[in-house]
RNA sequence: UGGGGAGUCGUCCAACGGCUAGGACACGUGACUCUGGAUCACGGUAUCGGGGUUCGAAUCCCUGCUCCCCAGCCA
């Protein structure tokens, strides 16, 4: 189904079999700097599936070396996220912050070792001697300093005696390299900054360069997987490492999830989130985790959709379709089916009784018949949609149009005799006439009414808000658009909130959370802002519409 | 340009020198249908270019081209 086993599945079997390991370790070490979106998905199933898959086991490590851009908000979300998709990480939750002694004690070895020294130079001037893709760079005069001086120096830094920016630790590589990574990089930076996790404990922090590969040595991790970009960083982790003489994690790159019509940058997703333009980082438009939890997106339907897009070194974009096509395929299965009216019309049946109410049985969900019938209320007056109405109907409509008959679904044959327009023209009620033969929905003689109508008893909806999404962006790659232009290809049109619409009276109760498909509509959930008698409803994913494109073939 | 990667249907992934280059999504056509849903059937389109090795090349070699990443005291 999804193919052969992925490269990365190669390397470890292949290890294993080797008996390089007993067992693997992977680990997904996110920073705690923004909230996790669907690339970090794909992150976080391809290491928790590999330890399930191989045995072993996956560790959570939050990479926090930056003070100046995390928060604990960030923490609770993340584990709240991996979690949800249904990962569990057990006892293994580390910080890289948790290994900042040991780091530090590390970077002495190397100082003494002769490969560390610490730097005065400005940021301006390391950028300035670092020369180019093309020159090499140049040593500076610091680079030469004895080693009780760098040990000392070290020392003050670690006390606190110098401020932001006065001096680094540089490793001692070499400043011609061809790799520029290589060219003695910043180990530690003076921050007097309190830390979410480690509090006010340093005033110095380690880089990432400097964290990653020693704290993946740390943890014992077999196979530690991260993103193409860095793979040319990799040498400079081996150099680390070799110089430490600790145990060598093996590292391998795959291609970062690329989605159409959004953006995966933490930046411009923070940006979306500071300036308001969403509802913040869970906004039902957003890629992150929680923004597709509370669109309505199963910890299924993502699990899928990872398995699904494959893993590999080549950059790509993958159909945001497909995503949309793994959560219809999960709610098709399961999602109960109610009715819900968003657009309301009155539908006026002339000739049934005034005053009668029958009850309608009408299957939760024509693919799992051990989902049983619900009794759905039918009255004279009814809601249907808007759009299931036409004066003048256009090629293959065979909706409601005067003189046509549709069935209303469980219930009755209808036959239009008219429709009430205000005074814009628009239609805002239907005459119609019922076939009391046609109870249930089918007629004894046999004739057959090509469209089936969804509705709603006048008398017995309760109200509700619904809210539509459409794609973020307008176009489909808006990541590779530069600079500040990106934000004006935002969809204006990417939510739309009805105020006016009413759903069957079984759906008051419905907690947050809880999905259905609404019959001709789409997959909904209840939006947390719901409460009390008020009910919210995202849709997740419209049904596929064959209506909508043929209808788009004749649209002028 | 220095260093590091990558080029296969529209998109994503597979084919690991050997059937007509496969699957999924998307798209199109039809069937069926009490959701214009679901389901089913059918269809089209791809090996970056040029050489070479071989009985045989997407796969190996040479060469050219294109794209991505790196010049943060971000990760």
């Amino acid at each position: 189904m999804a193919g052969g086993p992925n490269f990365i599945e190669e390397i470890v079997a292949a290890d294993l079999a080797a008996g390089k390991h007993a067992a693997i370790v992977t680990r997904f070490p996110p920073e705690p700097n923004g909230y996790l979106h669907i690339g970090h998905a794909k992150s976080i199933c391809l290491n928790f599936g590999l330890a399930a898959k191989f045995g072993g086991r996956t560790h959570l490590r939050f990479d926090d070396t930056n003070p100046l851009k995390e928060e604990q908000e960030y923490i609770d979300a993340i584990k709240r996220d991996v979690r949800w998709l249904g990962f569990d990480w057990g006892e293994h939750e580390y910080y890289a912050s948790d290994y900042f002694e040991r780091l530090y004690a590390w970077a002495e070895q190397l100082i003494r070792q002769g490969q560390a020294y610490v730097c005065d130079c400005t940021a301006e001037e390391v950028r300035a001697q670092r020369g180019t893709l093309t020159e090499p760079g140049v040593p500076c005069a610091h680079r030469e300093r004895s080693v009780e001086e760098n040990l000392h120096l070290f020392q003050r830094m670690r006390a606190g005696e110098f401020p932001d920016g006065a001096r680094t630790l540089r490793a001692k590589i070499d400043m011609a390299h061809g790799n520029v990574n290589m060219r003695d990089p910043v180990m530690y930076r003076i921050l007097h900054a309190p830390h979410p996790h480690a509090g006010s404990a340093w005033c110095i922090y380690p880089t990432y360069d400097w964290a990653h590969g020693q704290s993946d040595s740390i943890e014992g991790i077999t196979h530690s997987i991260c993103t193409l970009e860095f793979e040319a960083h990799r040498p400079l982790y081996d150099w680390f490492l070799d110089a430490l003489g600790i145990y060598h994690p093996r590292q391998i790159e795959f291609a970062r999830l690329n989605l159409t019509y959004t953006v995966m940058s933490k930046r411009r997703l923070l940006e979306l989130v500071r300036d308001g333009v969403v509802r913040g980082w869970d906004d039902p438009r957003m890629p992150t985790i929680s923004g597709l939890r509370r669109r309505g997106y199963t910890p299924e339907a993502i699990r899928a959709f990872a398995e699904r897009i494959g893993v590999a070194k080549r950059d790509s974009v993958v159909d945001v379709a497909l995503l949309e096509h793994c959560l219809r395929e999960d709610l098709n299965a399961r999602a109960p089916r109610r009715f819900a009216v968003l657009r309301p019309v009155l539908l006026i049946l002339d000739n049934y009784p005034e005053g009668l109410v029958e009850q309608f049985e009408v299957p939760n969900n024509p693919e799992d018949p051990s989902s049983g019938t619900r009794l759905v209320p039918f009255s004279r007056e009814l809601w249907i949609e808007a759009e299931d109405v036409r004066e003048v109907p256009p090629p293959k409509y065979w909706r409601l149009f005067p003189g046509n008959e549709v069935r209303l679904r469980s219930a009755y044959l209808v036959r239009c005799t008219g429709v009430v327009k205000d005074a814009t023209g628009a239609i805002v009620a239907v005459h119609a006439t019922y076939d009391p033969a046609s109870r249930g929905g089918s007629a004894p003689d046999g004739r057959r009414v090509r469209a089936t109508l969804h509705w709603l008893s006048r008398a017995h909806a309760v109200p509700a808000e619904v809210r539509l999404y459409d794609h973020l962006f307008t176009v489909p790659d808006p990541d590779a658009v530069a600079g500040a232009e990106w934000r004006s290809l935002l969809n204006p049109r990417s939510e739309e909130v009805l105020t006016t619409c009413w759903v069957e009276a079984a759906l008051a109760g419905a907690t947050v959370g809880e999905f259905f498909q609404f019959e001709r509509l789409g997959y909904f959930t209840v939006d947390p802002d719901s409460g009390g008698d008020r009910l919210v409803f995202n849709r997740s994913v419209t049904l596929k519409d064959a209506w909508a494109k043929e209808a788009a073939k004749h649209a002028p």
